[in-house]
DNA sequence: AGAGACTTTATAGTAGCTTCAAGGTCAAGC
DNA sequence: GCTTGACCTTGAAGCTACTATAAAGTCTCT
């Protein structure tokens, strides 16, 4: 039977840190476990599923007040599941959201880009210009609207 | 005249918070401005261009590390600009990663809504079980690849 | 002199971890 | 029996780029 684990058994199955196991459980997505006598921490399969459902959650860059609420639904099985779907669709409106924002960006970055294709002294270069006078103070970007971030590494 | 600005005055005229002002002070992109005798910040154009120069290149979502390489580029005017095209080149390849990998997640997600057209019970609902189930624990998923992220209101 | 608008510094909080430090537990080897 | 090493425990700090709060000092107007 592999319905116990320690922390780093599950760890391993699951290829996430111990520590963030930890913090799942402080921030209550995970129930406190029992201990063993020496105060470990002791998992079954259902707490292995949780996690499971936790991880495929976070892979889609959900908030962890997403995955919150989309657990409280989880454990109530009775209920419909329009909430459910409420939950999904306004977080597929913040992965949408921020593509667009993104593209938008990418123009712009494209646009100043092109102001030097003849690298000159950096005095005189046209990128260096165009960062230092476009249209910002006022308006007109396309920062600041809704859907929430990541952030990666390097 | 108007090439002499106190903090309040700058960050009005940027639609930049004060704080902001300060904080890229303390992060070293700003220097250490002369103060009036009640120990006040002053600023000068020379201050309020190189701010100007800041907020455009956060409005493109460069990261501070990217914005104080390029200024100190812009402070060695005599240098030829290829490394100016290289860290924005770098900057467009963040961003174009970064859309990868959301366009990703957005088939991802859109393919887990399909699985519950007909709302029914949560315990039956096939995004939930969806979610429980997912090939994640090995790999195949987008996550976790370069580009650096943004974090928005919400 | 006192009100109100501005400024100063320092500190803590945000999201979702990651890393570190200092120590406790347990099985194996000599 | 005792040490080594792998694992576990808690707590606190660090990461990005701010944002917000507190407590106090400065300036201007009346
Ligand atoms: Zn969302
Ligand atoms: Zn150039
Ligand atoms: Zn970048
Ligand atoms: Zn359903």
């Amino acid at each position: 039977m592999t319905n116990r684990y320690r922390i780093g058994d599950l760890a391993t199955r699951l290829a996430v840190p111990t520590q963030t196991i930890r913090y799942y459980e402080h921030e209550g997505l995970l129930p406190k476990p029992a201990r063993t006598e020496g105060n470990y921490r002791v998992y079954g399969i259902a707490e292995r599923e949780r996690l499971t459902f936790i991880l495929h959650c976070r892979a889609l860059d959900m908030t962890l007040d997403e995955i919150r609420h989309l657990l409280r639904l989880r454990d109530a099985p009775g209920q419909g599941c329009a909430e459910v779907n409420a939950v999904l669709d306004a977080h597929i409106g913040h992965v949408a959201e921020r593509i667009r924002l993104l593209n938008d960006l990418q123009l712009q970055l494209k646009d100043l880009r092109a102001r030097c294709e003849s690298p000159s002294t950096s005095k005189d270069c046209g990128i260096l210009q165009g960062l230092a006078s476009f249209p910002t103070a006022q308006d007109g970007g396309a920062s600041r609207a809704g859907g929430h971030g990541r952030r990666a590494q390097e």
